[in-house]
DNA sequence: GATGGTTGTCGAACCGGTTCGCGTGAAGTG
DNA sequence: CACTTCACGCGAACCGGTTCGACAACCATC
């Protein structure tokens, strides 16, 4: 069930059997009709290492995974999708890689024993030693987020500044005086998770320029700590009546916190955030939000590594995306009845 | 950078380096470490490709991809989480294959190509062309699910039959005797998938056995799809005080459905299913479920299959968990006050 | 009729590892 | 001291593909 075999069978030389195979050299119709005969009644299928091993290629993609264990959110869930169904596309294979605890480890296995021909790396930080270790070695690397200094890189990102900024106009534009920001588990901030560090910066600048009352917040990935975010929002100033989000994961647990609390969304308490889409639209009333296209970004991150494993060389190029905020049920005009 | 450089500058030669790396013969102290000198200051590592071909195993394992293009779960998310995690643990990658449009063709790529060692397979169909493909094969995989006919198979299942049936002794147990089931979506069920046979299977007979009255539908996996599910329950029988599912994405949406019809969970109607665990607490009230152990799953299906991979020929093993009903929020006793 | 360009095929080398068989020198044994 | 045993290292073959150079056969040209 090697070349070999199927060579003798046919009786033709291995090389004959390859080009025919390929194209890369023209065989006589006759031969090849003979060769794939006996492929057909055989059903070979040329070994992947041994190819890989020749022609330097694995036809495989790396997708540096974010830290396990933690929670994932819905939005990753997309982005590994929409990657794996854009990569299959180009006929190309997708390998998970779990950047968790050793994450030097696993990337020594995908670069340095040459698993995959390109990777794309999720969760970025602004400064990123993965994303500066790949563009030192002039590794094939697309980046889902970009660092501090993205001039030079090959990226696909969401404008975060803009859109919590956005966000922040629609409450303002509503008539929202006090405001919370609902961010990322502090640690995420920490390290310089730049969704967290750039909406942080586009929610308070843009606040400063309304004018408005803030609190910002960091909150963990889950509904629990959703929960309690708000109820510490709401303890830390009552007359609070809007929060602006980047946790899709806490989202559920917001919600809960405020109808405890007994406020009613829309009505006496807006909630707006960047989330994706689909996920919005599972909470009630549904989130108004700017929706993440993680679709958008996953296929457009394959199509860029193609192009730069296609044409070594090629300048970098990049995408940043600035969805609207889609309006729909959780925001409202400040001031409808107070309660309580 | 390869093993020959590694030996020259060494002095020795390439069988050495390879003895010194695997320790499948004895090194002398002097040699080896000359040798680990020279590989730490270059910082080799083996091509995995070469690796693969010389041994015969690629040390990665292939995950075969829910049907793409549709809707992914949470369940799903945690399912791939543990199973790149637990892999990790066992030095094995993952390689994400879509079995979306042209199963065919990716299998092919996966088990033909050589690409992967074993096979983990999701979603799976009661008469399942994959399985019976690879048991014919003697390929060494496991399901995360089981067909009809499972004796002779790896999987580790979940017994969807005893949990539908628990929902509905707890829902019966509460007083109610109208209650509906919401199945995942039509051409799901008509394809065969065990979780929606099993569910509805375990759904009916338990209910016929307390004497209920019961519709059962199915539902499109998304908010929407759910929220007009729960209108059609209603509207065909305004009576019902409760429903059982199965159909995580959807319940966001039969939650909305269940607001805006005015009915108050738990008090007005009682809602209960099985859920992975994490997003039965994103709801408000927390959904009453029995939990899917996602996580325990996959890294039971990674553990079962080194162990196949580790001794060909081992017999037959298989999980089947039916965890418990978690009481959280949104079940309560029939007949509370009903509303409009 | 010598010259030149295609077309189709083959053998050999190569990709970068692993593994088997053999040779050598040193240590152990009676 | 001859004889086995063992530790250590080397060279060659192999895994299953791809690719290069060579060559033969065929056709067209001047």
């Amino acid at each position: 069930m090697n070349i070999g075999e199927i060579a003798r069978r046919a009786g033709v030389s291995r090389s004959t059997v390859s080009y025919a195979l390929s194209g890369k050299r023209p065989v006589s119709d006759e031969t090849r009709r003979k060769i794939q005969d006996v492929i057909d009644e055989l059903g070979y299928r040329p070994n992947a290492s041994a190819r890989a091993l020749a022609n330097g290629r694995t036809s495989t993609i790396g997708l540096v995974f974010p830290p396990a264990g933690n929670h994932y959110t819905g939005m990753q869930l997309d982005f590994i999708g929409s990657v794996v169904e854009a990569a299959a596309a180009h006929d190309y294979d997708v390998l998970l890689s779990p950047s968790g605890v050793d994450s030097d480890r696993s990337f020594q296995r995908l670069l340095g024993e040459r698993r995959v021909d390109g990777a794309i790396l999720m969760e970025i930080r602004l400064k990123d030693d993965r994303v500066d270790h790949l563009a030192e070695l002039d590794f094939p690397a697309v980046a889902i987020g970009r660092t501090a200094h993205p001039e030079s890189g090959w990226w696909v990102g969401l404008d975060h500044t803009a859109l919590a900024a956005a966000c922040v106009h629609h409450l303002a534009d509503l008539g929202h005086r006090r405001v919370a920001f609902v961010n990322r588990p502090e640690q995420l901030l920490r390290a310089g998770y730049e969704s967290a560090h750039r909406g942080l910066e586009g929610f308070t600048k843009a606040a400063a320029e309304r004018g408005l009352t803030v609190r910002t917040y960091c909150c963990g990935d889950d509904a629990a700590s959703g929960q309690a975010c708000l109820e510490r929002i709401l303890h830390d100033d009552p007359a609070t009546t809007g929060l602006v989000t980047l946790n899709e994961a806490a989202l559920g647990g917001l919600y809960r916190g405020l109808a405890q609390a007994g406020r009613h969304v829309p009505r006496d308490f807006s909630v707006t955030g960047v989330v994706a889409g689909r996920w919005a639209e599972t909470v009630t009333p549904q989130l108004t939000a700017a929706d993440v296209p993680a679709e958008e970004m996953g296929r457009r991150a394959v199509d860029l590594l193609i192009e730069r494993l296609d044409h070594p060389g090629a300048p970098p190029r990049h995408h940043l995306l600035a969805p609207p905020i889609s309006l729909r049920a959780s925001t409202g005009p400040a001031g409808g009845t107070p309660s309580a």
